[in-house]
Formats: C-alpha cells, sequence, structure tokens
DNA sequence: AGCGCGCTGG
DNA sequence: CCAGCGCGCT
C-alpha cells in the first residue's frame, strides 16, 4: 500500500513541469524515506535528481519500497487539471500498475485590501493586500493512470566536497542564462574570490556578466554567495542551463557547485521538503579557437 | 577614443526598439556634439533621423568624429540583457571596429508606499508610490559587438517652416493610428484652426477623428496644440505610422509637422537629451476612388 | 502560425 | 488564485 497527501500541491506541478523539457519516462522511487527520482535526459547529457521527504508530506505511508514508472507528458497532463492550491494524495496498491492522483481544490474566497476587510479586522492598519477565507474543500477529483515499466540505470552519485559553491538568486541567473544564448550556445563560470564570471562568445561580439559577492541585501534571498576554495572555470552548453532554469518558480535562490572535471550541479532547495538537482558535465574546452 | 556613459539607459533601450523595425543596419555618428543617427527605412520610403547630444549623457568623450555601422537586431539582443535601470556605458576604440556595451545593474530596493516607508520618511504625508534605494551596484555586464562598414547617405534635412504643426498626447496618437489601421490602409491628416482630423476609408467603412485643441487640461503633456499657418491635408500609408509609434515610450507627446507637398515630420522629444523623428513622403493622392 | 510567459482585471 | 490578453520566441 502507497499513500501519500501533500498538502502543498502545487509542489508537485512546479517538479513536473520543471523536467518534463529534459526526460520523457523516468521511474519515481518510493520509500519509507520519501519519494525521489534520477533519470538521464534523453540525449543522455543532463542528469535530473529529485527528492521528497517524507516528513514534508500530511500523510505518508509506503509499506515497501516502489518504483513506478511513468510518462512525463501525461503525469504533466494529469497535473494541470488540479489547482494551485488543491491537496494532492497519491495512491497505488503494492501489486498494482495504477497510480491514482486525488485532487482536493479548497474552495477559497478572496477578499482584497479595502473597506468590507477593514470592518471584519475592526482595523485599517494591516499590511495583507489580501484575506483568503477557506469556505469548504467541494471539488475532489481522482485520476488513475496506469504505470510502465522503466529499465532504470540509477547511478549513485557521490556527495562531492566542491571546489566552489555560489548561491544567487534564481530570477537573476534564469535572465543571465536566457541573456547568452541571445549571445552564444556555451558558457563559460568562472568563480574567483571576487564573484562569478559568466561569458559567452558568438557572432555578435563576446560577453560578460559579473556577480558580486553580496550580503547586503535585507532577504537573504536576494544575497550572492560565494564559497571557494579553488577558483575554478568550467564551459556548458547553454541549451541545458535553460532546461535547468525551468525550476526557478520552486525557489527563490539556486545554488551551483563546481569543481574542476566535475558535472556542475544546480540546485533548487524544495522548502521543508528536499531538492531538485540537475547535473551536467563540463564541456572539454580545447583552444579557444578550435571552435 | 569614444567613451560615454548614460544614466538613464532605458533611453538607449527604447530608441534602438523604436527604430529596428524600420531600419536593419545604421550608422551611428558621433562627434563632440553627440550622437546621431540617420537612415532610410528598407524600402526608401521613410527616413529616421535621432539626436542625443552630449549633454544628456553623464560623461561624454568623443576625441575625433566616428560612424559606427551597426546591424540594429544585435543591437537590440546585447541592449535586451540590460535592464531598465541599468546605466550604460559604450566604448570603443578610436582605430578599433569594436564596441563595448557595459551595463551597470545598480541593485534597487524598492520600497511601496505603507507603513514602513511612513516611518522612514516619519511621515505618511507624501505623494510618492514608492521609493527607490541603491543598496550597490553589483552586477556588471559587458558586451563587445563588432561594427560593420555601411556605406551612409548622409541626407540634408532643411529645417523648414511647416504649415501646421500640432503636438498631441502620443498614447492619443497610437491609438488613433492603431484604430485607423483596423479600417484601411491610408490616413488623410487635415489640419483647420479647429482641429486635426484622422481620417481613412475601408471596405467595412470610412472613419473620421477629429481631436480639438485643447490646453485646458491641468498636464501640459495631456494637451493638444496646432499652430498652423495655411490649413493641410495630406495622405500617408498608415503602415509607417504605425511603425513611428513603436517610440511613443520615449515621450509623452509627440509633434506632427506638415506642409503641402513636402514630407511629414513625427517627432518624439527624448528629454534632456534631444529627439527621434520620422519622416514620410506624402502619397499622391489622384480620386479617392482610384485606389 | 502555435506555444509559453508575463501582466491586468476579476 | 484564476482567466483573458498581448508579445516574444521557435
Amino acid at each position: 500500500m502507497f499513500e501519500v497527501r501533500l498538502v502543498q500541491g502545487s509542489v508537485l506541478k512546479k517538479v513536473v513541469e520543471a523536467i518534463r523539457e529534459l526526460v520523457t519516462d523516468a521511474n519515481f522511487d518510493c520509500s519509507s524515506t520519501g519519494l525521489s527520482l534520477q533519470a538521464m535526459d534523453s540525449s543522455h547529457v543532463a542528469l535530473v535528481a529529485l527528492l521528497l521527504r517524507s516528513d514534508g508530506f500530511e500523510h505518508f505511508r509506503c509499506d515497501r519500497n516502489v518504483s513506478m514508472g511513468m510518462n512525463l507528458a501525461n503525469v504533466s497532463k494529469i497535473l494541470r487539471t488540479a489547482g494551485n492550491d488543491d491537496i494532492i494524495t497519491l495512491k497505488a496498491d503494492d501489486d498494482g500498475d495504477v497510480l491514482t492522483f486525488m485532487f482536493e481544490s479548497p474552495r477559497l474566497l478572496y477578499l482584497e485590501k479595502g473597506p468590507i476587510l477593514a470592518e471584519i479586522l475592526q482595523s485599517s492598519d494591516f499590511s495583507v493586500t489580501y484575506i483568503c477565507f477557506d469556505l469548504d474543500q467541494d471539488r475532489i477529483s481522482d485520476i488513475e493512470m496506469k504505470l510502465m515499466d522503466i529499465k532504470s540505470e540509477h547511478l549513485g552519485i557521490p556527495d562531492a566536497e566542491y571546489e566552489a559553491v555560489v548561491k544567487m538568486p534564481s530570477q537573476e541567473f534564469l535572465r543571465i542564462c536566457k541573456d547568452l544564448s541571445n549571445i552564444g550556445d556555451t558558457v563559460v563560470i568562472s568563480v574567483t574570490k571576487e564573484g562569478v564570471k559568466f561569458s559567452t562568445r558568438g557572432d555578435i561580439g563576446n560577453a560578460n556578466i559579473v556577480c558580486r559577492q553580496n550580503t547586503t541585501v535585507d532577504k537573504p534571498e536576494d544575497s550572492t554567495t560565494i564559497q571557494m576554495k579553488e577558483p575554478v572555470s568550467l564551459t556548458f552548453a547553454l541549451r541545458y542551463m535553460n532546461s535547468f532554469t525551468k525550476a526557478t518558480s520552486l525557489s527563490s535562490s539556486v545554488t551551483i557547485s563546481m569543481s574542476s572535471d566535475l558535472p556542475i550541479v544546480v540546485e533548487y532547495k524544495i522548502a521543508d521538503m528536499g531538492y531538485l538537482r540537475f547535473y551536467l558535465a563540463p564541456k572539454i574546452e580545447d583552444d579557444e579557437d578550435q571552435a
């Protein structure tokens, strides 16, 4: 028996939207620890690793380890029918080849800041922009999906110590990858004590974007921090970087870990639950002019 | 040595977005006076003239006159990587065939009107909607772009006295051109003392929009004013008019100057710096039904 | 021409 | 939060 209940269903929606471009079919591995997924992208260049720990679920029951093979396009179709506020429950029999999605949509009433709200609160001295009443859940869907057999090649990923770890706002990383891909196809990411530099070269010219370490901001999620043992400089295909940034909405910050000759790790933390990580091997840089 | 620094980088972004539909390649001419551009559109029907005076820059150094040929699609790609709040610096060596764009993004903190802002200002009696702190610049991009050789045909544009000059809100002009182009292909612009009339004819019917002189408005940029020596009535292709209105965000008002048999001038002033002007020859009107 | 995305109004 | 619209990208 497998049955898990996730109050913040939007997390599952976002995760699937973030990886479906890269991965077409994958096994979701369930154990008492939680729900995890590991898959190579279809061209076998990038690797996706997801962890959703059991304690992040409102309810998590998994009697024995199961590996549920799914087509992510189908999962996406199903999850799109769920609202962003829905509570999502996943269910499967131990021997079944069917996964059931249940969506409970709370019927919410949004009351905007204004005279009515002021009266309810007996005060106009508040900073909320709206208040949200849960009138009562009233719509429940359940959708069954056939599971599939996928030969999985579970790769052990060593928990390496990285030479350089950069944390920065995920929106900024998104913007940089998008901008640079308008100019070139690959990005050189160089970390020094001063900051992290993203560079590309293309027909119309060359571009460098430098982000300095910056912790003076009020909100920690807006800060850029750099932990570095050795300066590192590695080259990656921007195409994959842009795919990774589909996960931007999962977290306001992204963590980028690099060591010479190791795959880069681009990690989006999922609050209270785990992470979504992307791994990508660096390009071997010959001489620059040898493009 | 050419090096200029523009604090309000958004101006340059807007200018390029405004003309790139019309002009694919153009020379930016730099002298100690400022930065200017003159180019025909690709079908050689309309003319674009830009002036950004040196005194509008925070810093302007131009040791000798240079003409820098650029592909505007490439310039647009590069400028799009700049934020709207960025400070833009342009640099070129005297003999170089490369222009370097530098973007400094101030990290800004926008504080919305609210209790926190009220406390900072020691008063809630203010009309600003937000206040903006410059926390510290921390992202710097630099992008090099190869320049190209463009044979320029610099046309002297005589500074004519126009028979009729209309100033009106640029948004209103935009709306009129868009609306009329849904009905017909050409617009007849007629100026009399009473006002300016925009007319078109099409399969579904005919349309006339009259704007009266109107200076009673509080804000001068919302007013419509007409200076007229002779009544004028000329016909233009709406397709070009709609292209010109891509410059709308540069200025809240637009100035339209006309004389019989002379090209119309559609001018958007650029505050403290200069202007962006579009010239378009009138259509020779045979009998109307002889389209 | 179709899809994805950000913005605006409800 | 959701639906609808406009815009840029493939």
